[in-house]
DNA sequence: TTAATATACAACCTAATGGTTGTATATGAA
DNA sequence: TTCATATACAACCATTAGGTTGTATATTAA
């Protein structure tokens, strides 16, 4: 399986829009099922404008699409872009499991290095 | 083993602290080993307060830990919130597979109203 | 065709972010 | 003790983020 590179930009732009609660909300729904940019308007306690805005930024970040029905635009969540974010922890994870078999190793050299004085 | 619930603002902030190229390269650093504060301000081409101020939203976010040694703060990274960065991806992804299963068993139902008419 | 609904988007405001320089304080070395 | 090093932190600045209101444009319903 190919797993595209990020950017630095675009990790940026994927751990800044996972930065803010509305937006893991609206992440959450939308990954639960379709729902219009009207009914996620309605469901937060801010300007319809303001939901749009968080809209663009996950769609920014890949988080999100959009398709056209109608005059209605359903919003889809992308779970693609979730996993490219789990894969980004999973490397920081390796970077310090890494390090923990490394000092496995020094541990056991030192055991070889006792039982052959 | 019991994982600790994340505030809204604590998620904010974890999420927030990775949004930057410097500061996801201070965490990989430091999770690779203890660095001193002074040698992660020697290798970004920023001022060293700059270099602090990065380690200290690192270290608001509970991704790293500052350890005093004499005269210099050694710095570390933290796997333990890693995994929980990782833990609210998973839930992520199981939202959606939790979707995933419903249209299976929906499926599963028509199959099953197609075999007994 | 007209009215209502769904969305887009610009302009604006305030607060937070990411950088700077400058100064203070603690510790270690000569 | 004196000097150099390691860190902390305040004050400042420009840009970005997150919100607002207001206006324009498609699409559907009457």
């Amino acid at each position: 399986m190919v797993v595209y590179e990020l950017s630095d930009d675009e990790v940026d732009r994927l751990f800044r829009a996972l930065a803010d609660r509305t937006r893991r909300d609206i992440v959450r729904r939308t990954l639960l099922g379709e729902v219009t940019v009207s009914q996620l308007a309605g469901s937060y306690d801010m300007s319809f404008a303001a939901v749009q805005k968080h809209i663009a930024v996950l769609e920014g970040a890949g988080l999100i699409t959009k398709h056209p029905h109608g005059r209605e635009r359903r919003v889809r969540g992308n779970p693609e872009t979730i996993r490219l974010a789990q894969n980004l922890l999973d490397q920081f994870e390796q970077v310090w499991r890494a390090r923990m078999d490394r000092l496995d190793d020094l541990l056991s050299d030192d055991q070889l290095s006792n039982e052959t004085p």
